[in-house]
DNA sequence: ACATAATGTCAACTATACTTTACATTAAAC
DNA sequence: GTTTAATGTAAAGTATAGTTGACATTATGT
């Protein structure tokens, strides 16, 4: 289990919308959407344009739970 | 493009073998391997998994590589 | 109230991570 | 030189990441 603060970090820099986001870290908007909702977790490589677009580290970003 | 330092790390570690370290992370021998030898990326579950096993971080693990 | 931007959601599809099984090659131990 | 552990490789199958397109809902602004 994976829990994530893109969505934090996304506000917190610069209200960047989900549209926005994506196109510097080149996904889709959707594949935000999911990710801040949970729906899946993403490949380490989209994890680090994340980190990278941020400002943050993955750690920072992507935490694991345990519990499964 | 993505390239990773896992075999490194592991080796650096105490000289685990690819088995023992799919087991400390839960995934199969053949994941290590394909990992280590760049033919897929893995999540960033389990690349936090890695992270936290081998004692560094994923930025450190895991770097992202230009073009493309 | 109306228009528009942002977000939520769904479905169908493609790409790829990951598993399991199985076998072949290399390295180490004796 | 033979056995055994470790690693390389490959195929078939499953799970899930990620895309595109389309539409519905929720803000925001005027």
């Amino acid at each position: 289990m994976i829990i994530n603060k893109i969505k934090l970090a996304r506000i917190a820099k610069g209200d960047l919308t989900q549209q926005q986001l994506a196109d510097k870290v080149s996904c889709s908007r959707q594949t935000i959407h999911s990710i801040e909702s949970g729906k899946f977790v993403p490949s380490v490589e989209l994890a680090l344009r994340l980190s990278r677009e941020l400002e943050t580290t993955v750690e920072e970003l992507f935490k694991l739970e345990e519990e499964k």
